[in-house]
DNA sequence: TCGAGGTGCAACTCTGGAGTTGCAGATGAT
DNA sequence: ATCATCTGCAACTCCAGAGTTGCACCTCGA
């Protein structure tokens, strides 16, 4: 089930969540350093088990961050940095928007003010 | 001890943890929509009570997402965008990085490809 | 065929943090 | 002076999820 997820707003949702985790972004770090690993290989490098490891990259793979295939008895991961990019780019257009309603909010103040002024001059 | 998070891995770890929770998310929708509110007004528009509110503005604003000021008996608050912005970008490197140590990688496997070709060529 | 190294599943513990309620302390309006 | 309204602090409940351990199941090499 690792199902691509459709919405954008889901992908970012499970992004973000699945980057909130400090062990997880310490994964990707060292998936991403070497390109290739496996949940065994990882948990050596990490201070928790394989176990733990394995659960992580099923929340990574399920944000779409991370895909793993099988070699023979064992299985490679490697990231995958466009749902990571799809999040950046939501992201900074959020930025964008508040910035555009601050602008905005300013505008109307600034000239409620000023109208108050005016109404008032004694 | 509003405190500016120096470090911009420090600002993109509590921007992210920050906005891992749904109702915090929800939240600074309705704030940035709103331009200014208030804690209770907040919770008027939200299915969690004041004091919870009151949590997640202080979350918010540690990570910087969100600044208040005190206005007679209440406290407004706004959306403050530059840390978001911030975090974007990191992500958006990131990704980028990703990019190029698996385009990196890439080479290697067929370099190391080509030359396994070359040396049994039986 | 048999052992070693890797994966997968299940049950369990335990802590962080999301949410609540209750009450005390300010502050504005009348 | 008083009441209504908003903020602030504290103690509490509750649960998702991070991590563990144990065991069964594959797959490769000798």
């Amino acid at each position: 089930m690792t199902e691509e997820g459709h919405g954008a707003a889901e992908v970012v949702d499970s992004v973000i969540g699945a980057l909130a985790d400090p062990t997880r972004r310490r994964l990707l770090d060292v998936l991403a350093a070497q390109g290739q690993a496996t949940a065994t290989t990882l948990a050596q490098q990490l201070p928790v088990s394989r176990q733990a490891v394995v659960k992580h990259l099923a929340v990574l793979d399920a944000a779409g961050l991370v895909t793993g295939s099988r070699v023979g008895r064992e299985v490679r991961y490697a990231v995958r940095p466009d749902a990571l990019d799809t999040t950046a780019r939501w992201m900074a257009s959020l930025a964008a928007e508040w910035d555009r309603r601050l602008a905005r909010i300013k505008r109307v103040a600034e000239a409620a003010e000023a109208a108050a002024d005016a109404r008032r001059p004694d």
